[in-house]
This record gives C-alpha cells, sequence and structure tokens, in this order.
DNA sequence: CCTGCATCCTCTAGTCGCTAGAGGATCAAG
DNA sequence: CTTGATCCTCTAGCGACTAGAGGATGCAGG
C-alpha cells in the first residue's frame, strides 16, 4: 500500500495542490481513500491520471472534452470516434486562433512600429485606438481558448 | 440635446446592451445623464468612447491597460510614454501566445494525423494524451490574452 | 518529549470580461 | 389601447482555476 499524499501527488504529476482539489470536486478526479486523519492517499495510478488530464489542458482540450477522453481511456473497448472528433475540434480551434492572432499582431506591430516620443495627442498609438478605419479591418479578439 | 438610449449606442458601436452598462459599473464609460423615467440618454462623443474600447478589446488589450490609454486620450498634453509601452507588452503578449499556439497545433496535427478507426484502447489520441513522452514537449496553453 | 514548521483539511471568495435571466417599468407603433 | 420592444436593477453563472482564512496534523531536530 504505497500511497501518496496530495502534495507528492502534485509534485510528480507538476500540478498544484488546490488544482487536485478542483480536479476531484468536478468528478475528473476520483475521490481517494482518506487517512485516519482524513488526508487524501493516492494510488500511483492516480500520477498517470493527472498526468493525462494535465497534458490535455495543455493542449487547450476544454474540461468537458477531458471528462469524454477519460471515460474512452477507462473503457479501452469503445470506439474512439469521439477523442478523434474532439481532436480535430481542437485542433480547428487552434488553427482558428493563430489566424486571429496573427491579424492581431499585424496590427500592433503596425501600431508600435509609428511609435511617437511626444505627446499623447500626437500619439499613433491613441490615434490607431480612436479610429478604427485607420487599420486593418480584419482583427478580433479569439474567444477563450479554454483556459 | 441629440442623446442616444443605450441601444442606440449599442448599436452604433455594434457592442451589446449588457456590456455598455458593465463598463460603466467598472469606470470604463462615465455615467450618463437620465431621463425622467431613468434610461441613460447619451451624448455622441460616448459612441466614439465606446469604439475606442471596442476596438482596444478586439486588440486584447486588458481593461486596466485600456483604462490608461483612455486616460491618456483625455489628457492629450500627457507624456505618450505608457501607451508606447502597453502596446510593445500587447505585441509581446500576441507574440507568445502565438508560439505557443503553433507548438500545439503541431502536436495536435500528430494526432489527428496518425487517427485511428478502432477501438479507444489502440487510439493514438488516447495513448499520446496518456504519454506525453510521445511528443516534443515543448507546448504549454497559453494565458489568457484578456479576452 | 517537545517545539516548530511544513503540510494537510474545509470553506469561501476572487480572478477576467462579460452574459443570462428574473421581475418589473416604460415607450413607440399600429 | 394594446402589444411588443426596449429599458431598468439585481443577482448569478461561465471556465479553470487561485488565494486566503482558520484550524488540525505530521515529521524532523534538539
Amino acid at each position: 500500500m504505497m500511497s501518496l499524499t496530495i502534495g507528492k501527488l502534485a509534485a510528480a504529476a507538476d500540478v498544484k495542490v488546490p488544482t487536485i482539489r478542483f480536479y476531484e470536486q468536478i468528478g475528473l478526479l476520483p475521490e481517494p481513500v482518506r487517512t485516519v486523519s482524513d488526508r487524501r492517499a493516492y494510488d500511483p495510478a492516480a500520477v498517470r491520471r493527472l498526468a493525462f488530464i494535465k497534458h490535455a489542458r495543455q493542449l487547450g482540450f476544454p474540461i468537458e472534452a477531458i471528462r469524454t477522453l477519460l471515460d474512452l481511456a477507462d473503457h479501452p473497448e469503445r470506439s474512439c470516434e469521439d477523442a478523434n472528433s474532439l481532436a480535430q475540434e481542437q485542433l480547428t480551434t487552434v488553427e482558428t486562433k493563430i489566424a486571429q492572432l496573427e491579424a492581431l499582431r499585424s496590427e500592433l506591430r503596425r501600431m508600435v512600429a509609428a511609435g511617437c516620443q511626444g505627446i499623447a495627442g500626437d500619439c499613433r498609438v491613441i490615434e490607431t485606438l480612436a479610429d478604427h478605419g485607420l487599420c486593418g479591418r480584419d482583427h478580433s479578439v479569439p474567444g477563450r481558448l479554454s483556459s
């Protein structure tokens, strides 16, 4: 019965302690056994599950998608259709976001390049913000990438 | 005394009505005059101010930065140093984020390309998520772009 | 054995930038 | 005069945590 404290688990998966409690609360991680003094005692498998979650989060998958993905990982006999489509969806999301950010980047570059040293009244940054007509109109902020 | 209702203002700046009330609440927009029946009555200048805010938000500037930027726009005699550095900062943020997303994109592409038709047990998507060692280790999700 | 500090526990509230909805008043067109 | 759109305030919710209060426990050194 080699079990881990929440702190050890956190260190092992490089995740913060409160995050683990949070994942438990929302049902991504199962409730672990408790010691007599009510501390969480994890078995080593928890490290892999948590690492899975962490990796998926790093890739930007939303929690709900991760729930599905974990479920699939827990039931290897099911069809992996969902996993494929979630990955495809996430790829599309990321690609869209990159495109939008590239548009922002180019306008910001123009603003910064035109940067001024004087007073706000003559500032190109302020001016650009004040008049959208001054710039390529095709940017808009990406929706959040689930993070 | 050509004044606008909140709805007209919203339409004019292409922003939602509750968003305007929200901006007022946090002090980005000044409290407008009220009619006898307690409705907000905006003067046309409000459209420009709101458009300024909208544009800055589209570029990903956080509210606090916009506060500074608006302040500068209101006081054209001040130095625009802050505007320049905020823009530079924002550019850096966006560039960092693009780089991170590009790393995500390439891993997601690999996952999707290896996509499987079978059961979850053999699924490369699941497998990749389970074992971070299988992929280039250099991605991590961008912090939010104040979006 | 004792001290002291690290770690653990639960709970609540805060982050960011809105968005949604309840419950009600008012306006404008037909 | 009625109907439906718009307005008002207020509260709560989103996602994915993060921070902090206030207290209990565990562990290592002296």
